[in-house]
DNA sequence: CCTAATTAATAAAATATTTAATTAACTACT
DNA sequence: AGTAGTTAATTAAATATTTTATTAATTAGG
């Protein structure tokens, strides 16, 4: 009983002997209820190797410092019923944004993993100038201010932004928008909004949304491949969110592996990207238009050059034979790039997102077959491939849990 | 103090309460030891954030069982002297036997990573047989028996094997060579040699050895990368050696990077290995002699079908000229595959090894400049390339390394 | 060469933690 | 329904650990 809260002691990086073994088990005590749930004391006594009446007592301060929630007796086969103990979803809040090139997505994500609320396509556009950082300030301010909930304003104790681009979320900078200051730009807005905020990259931030979602939690080694007109990738590896030694990791959209000629905007030749991304769809699709190829777009689109790569994928949808037949196309050489990727890191898991992965089986299917043609049957049988189901809510969840998981400092 | 030894407790599983917080300190000192070298009290309970008295206690303990060595007084700049604290060099040895197709290396390696004794290129032929098993641990037996030292016989804690193709070296199969019997390979040689014995993969144990010597204890994210007849690549991410769901990481061989017709060994085509392996140097060198070509080694053998990779690099290393341009090819197709690891992993280091490795600058430079050519720059300058310095010694060295971390239980 | 300053190691005192014992709560069986 | 058998939670006793104080060892400076 030190007299601080939970969060003072965390911050407080003086703090040894005693209080520092203390703040050690209940940053475990909260990781265990993060990542496995709710518990008994005698559960975590066991599992956190501490005595009952330490654990008991920690829990009680956590209790009072809010973060965690007595739930009541649960069903024993025998003997008196334990209480159990969770995290205290009330207690505080977490707001996650997600970027995007045309608009931004706001979530606000309790203690354990819920978007309580969101606000969905806020419209914004995304270009490196101050009054697109102010902007963004004040949409994210604005939603904070109106997420109260009965009588005041819900206590938010963390903002995560996604942002495209080179991130060092240690640091807080982002070196590709927004880079027009002397200060990193999670102080920035931090400073702005008097909240903590962190940076990450988007597609890592929406792969460590779709990693922590139920269904996936057991997976060690898993890959979220974000397609859009470029391709992203998060990585999950050993359990832990892999960034390489300056965050640059998962650059997949940039390996060579094509003999072509097609010049990519990162200024090398025969990139993934420039065969099959949706901005490789978009381009093959306008140029077989323009080659006289039928489509339910060609009529729509007098000039084939403003078609855009949303009009492709709704084709799809429409069952339009052109773009069924390229998204296919774009399918297989995807496969071959993410066969590679098997080869090489033997996950047990790839998810795919991103507009792209809309299109459903129509996209899958060729990348699952490539799969099979390109890697050994030995390794990709221990891959299970399948298509994103959080879709946007992904990037706003994963913001949160970013957030959530650094501020209790349950990773680093 | 609990009249256990060290090696009693960390067997026992059930050990709870105090006891285990004792191990798991004297785990951590330990581990300090091997990671960071020498310490002294006030250090480690600095860094271990355990009080004077108990690490004192608990080092004293670790003397007592022979496993740390008072090293005496250090100079210091003011003050007391303190006395230094480590690894007991000359308590207890590891034998690592690193199979090769033809040979077999074997080393006696202390504490502290030194190898005290080495006995090269025993003959063995690897084969899946019975034969060649019971062949193998009499190698080993013979190897241990002789390692006496003055009086007799050194204190041989355990044996790590490094063979090629899959292994399990939680279970200890083996799905490559000797799986004719129902137990795990591991349990076999341990049951014939009466000492705890580990299996790992070829590749991962000389990555292991070469990522722990000296001058790379830094790197967090790293790749061995072994060219023989095949590729073989050992990984280290977040500071751990990758496995993958099934230990099957690291297959760079078979990566699709050429749209070539070459049939591959794995049934596939296109494969890394079909045009950048020292099989493929050998295949495209006889014929290329066959077409006419001139080199030293078109007059020495009759029949070029007679031509072994060992001829060619050691034709390299007399200036052949075809040598030098084959090998050079095959650099940069390597280096292709590589650029795709960098893009994928943006790791620290890269250490070539393993036969090719050994023509230096000749393969070392175009595989750079392929680096440089098909990978992100921004990304390709976090990365150094160096050629493996240990050679031989890699093996037999991560194999002593691992069954040493494996068993004072400091890696899982 | 002695003293102040500094750091290590040890010893004693003060805390903290665990272990063991007790009490409480509950089920299933007679 | 009462009782034996189980498991949880609490309390008290026994340990263990840390903190603080003391002593030891060493350097630098007067």
């Amino acid at each position: 009983m030190t007299g601080h809260t939970f969060f003072e002691d965390l911050r407080n990086g003086e703090i040894t002997g005693v209080a520092y073994k203390n703040l050690q088990l209940k940053k475990q005590i909260l990781s265990w209820f993060v990542n496995t749930g709710n518990a008994t004391i005698a559960d975590l006594s066991r599992e956190l190797n501490a005595s009952v009446p330490k654990v008991g007592e920690l829990v009680n301060e956590l209790i009072t410092d809010g973060l965690v929630k007595d739930y009541g007796k649960i069903e024993a086969a025998a003997g008196r019923r334990p209480n159990v103990y969770g995290l205290e979803p009330d207690s505080f809040f977490f707001v996650g944004v997600d970027i995007k090139q045309y608009y931004v997505n706001l979530g606000l994500g309790d203690f354990r993993n819920n978007l309580v609320r969101t606000q969905e396509k806020v419209p914004f556009h995304l270009k490196n100038t101050p009054e697109a950082l102010n902007r963004l300030c004040d949409i994210i301010s604005e939603f904070i201010e109106t997420s109260g909930k009965g009588k005041g304003k819900r206590k938010v104790l963390g903002i995560g932004v996604n942002l495209s681009g080179r991130i060092n979320f240690k640091s807080g900078y982002s070196y590709s928008f927004f880079h027009f200051q002397e200060d990193p730009l999670s102080k920035v807005i931090e400073q702005r909004l008097g909240i903590s905020t962190f940076l990450e990259n988007d597609s890592r931030a929406v792969a460590y949304g779709e990693f922590s979602s139920g269904s996936y939690t057991n997976e060690k080694n898993a890959f979220f491949i974000n397609l859009e007109h470029g391709i992203g990738m998060g990585m999950l590896l050993n359990g832990q969110l892999y960034y390489g030694k300056s965050g640059f990791a998962g650059d997949i959209g940039h390996i060579p592996v094509f003999e072509n000629e097609i010049l990519c905007h990162c200024g090398k030749k025969g990139c993934l990207e420039t065969e099959a991304s949706g901005a490789a769809l978009t381009r093959i699709f306008i140029q077989r238009i323009r080659e006289g190829a039928s489509s339910i777009l060609a009529k729509r689109f007098p000039n084939p050059g403003d078609i855009q790569l949303e009009d492709i994928l709704e084709a799809v949808k429409q069952e339009d034979t052109l773009a069924i037949e390229l998204i296919a196309q774009i399918g297989e050489k995807l496969g071959r790039g993410i066969a590679i990727l098997i080869n090489i890191l033997n996950p047990e898991l790839v998810i795919l997102g991103g507009a792209l992965a809309s299109t459903g089986d129509y996209i899958m299917l060729p990348i699952r077959s490539a799969i099979n043609k390109y890697s050994l049957t030995l390794v990709n049988n221990d891959t299970r491939l399948v298509l994103s189901r959080k879709g946007e809510q992904a990037g706003m969840s994963g913001a949160c849990l970013l957030v959530r998981d650094r501020l209790l400092a349950l990773i680093d």
